[in-house]
DNA sequence: ACTGTGAACTTAACGGTGTTAACCTAAGGT
DNA sequence: ACCTTAGGTTAACACCGTTAAGTTCACAGT
């Protein structure tokens, strides 16, 4: 094994042992029987290493995701489908999901664009659910492309909510979640006016 | 003005204007013309400070929502423009809101429940809305505290995603804001089904 | 008027951080 | 036999949060 991949894998042990706020340069490198200099050979800085862990763990998620994918079913049960497997996926990998959104590298934007392409994919995996779903009259959306934006960050937030561990401790996690998917994906699903 | 005032003055200058990562004890005290270890004669550590920032802003946010609520309207407008007025505050004021959300001190979780006090007060109002909403069969929803929850999970998710610079730039965010606000309060609405 | 106390503040230091410059060493190609 | 290059090192810089110890000074009690 390189040390490149020595270097991942322990960042990766280190962080989900320890928390993202508890790991340095030198207990890496410690760990790894190496000179804290030596990991400059292989990343830029810090944020480099960080945002390889990122794009780790986005394609670890995109993995169940897409294995999570009936294609078969309607699109309504599709969508809570992938809805349950992203939740169920942060709640049982809560530091990999923290890797991946609660590390903020200072030059995120600027990061080459082919490295969230993955990311990118699953959007349109989405939009493409959402849009049968319109064609089926199923779905109430106008652009399922930014549809498919919204539902994710909106579930994004239940999610971060909890890991953030910002969730009122009278409300249970199970309950909340479960009335927060409700919601959800009701706002997406049409409204049958009476007649 | 005392000391601790100052301190927490220059904290919030600097805070919003080279962002959180870029702060710490020394600058502070500099440029309050005062020593590191003073600070600590007012707060416990960095954490401490860190966290009456997050109760002042906490604080400014809670006022705004209080002020845009009209008593006479009807609970889905209500919901409509404290969801707007929410996110207009986090657009407008977005180191603000980063202050409240993006900040994590390590020891929040044990942190004296009274301070964050303000926070359920306005869960309450939200719920108290959800509730009326669901007495005259306007809302859908089963138990108006835990959608009161879901509801602001759900915005703050829609937010952060725009805050954390992580929305994709094909996405216009006005649009972006547009169809989650509506998906999100769509999600709330009864769903009056054919006859 | 003298003393004591306590608050506000400082200096100096500890152990840690990310990062860089300079150096070393061994392998491989010419 | 020489040069280059990859992979590693040591030492150092400038910062960080935090603490122990010391200083200054206003004010209360006798």
């Amino acid at each position: 094994m390189s040390l490149r991949e020595e270097i991942l894998d322990v960042s990766k042990e280190l962080l989900l042992k320890h928390g993202f706020s508890k790991i340095s340069m030198r207990k890496i490198a410690k760990k790894a029987n190496v000179t804290a200099t030596s990991i400059y050979l292989h990343f830029k800085n810090k944020d480099d290493l960080l945002l390889a862990l990122v794009e780790e763990s986005i394609a670890n998620l995109n993995r169940v995701l897409r294995n999570t994918l009936d294609e078969a079913a309607s699109p309504i049960e599709q969508l809570e489908s992938l809805t349950d497997a992203y939740v169920g996926y942060a709640m049982e990998n809560p530091q990999e999901y923290e890797i991946i959104y609660m590390v903020r590298p200072e030059e995120m934007p600027k990061y080459p664009r082919e490295k969230f392409q993955q990311v990118r994919e699953i959007y349109e995996l989405l939009a493409g659910i959402i849009q049968r779903g319109k064609d089926r009259n199923l779905f109430d959306v106008e652009d399922p492309l930014v549809s498919a934006y919204t539902l994710w960050a909106q579930i994004h937030g239940v999610v971060s909510v909890i890991l953030g561990k910002r969730l009122d401790t009278r409300v249970p996690i199970e309950r909340f979640l479960d009335l927060a998917t409700d919601h959800i994906i009701q706002g997406f699903i049409v409204q049958k006016t009476p007649a």
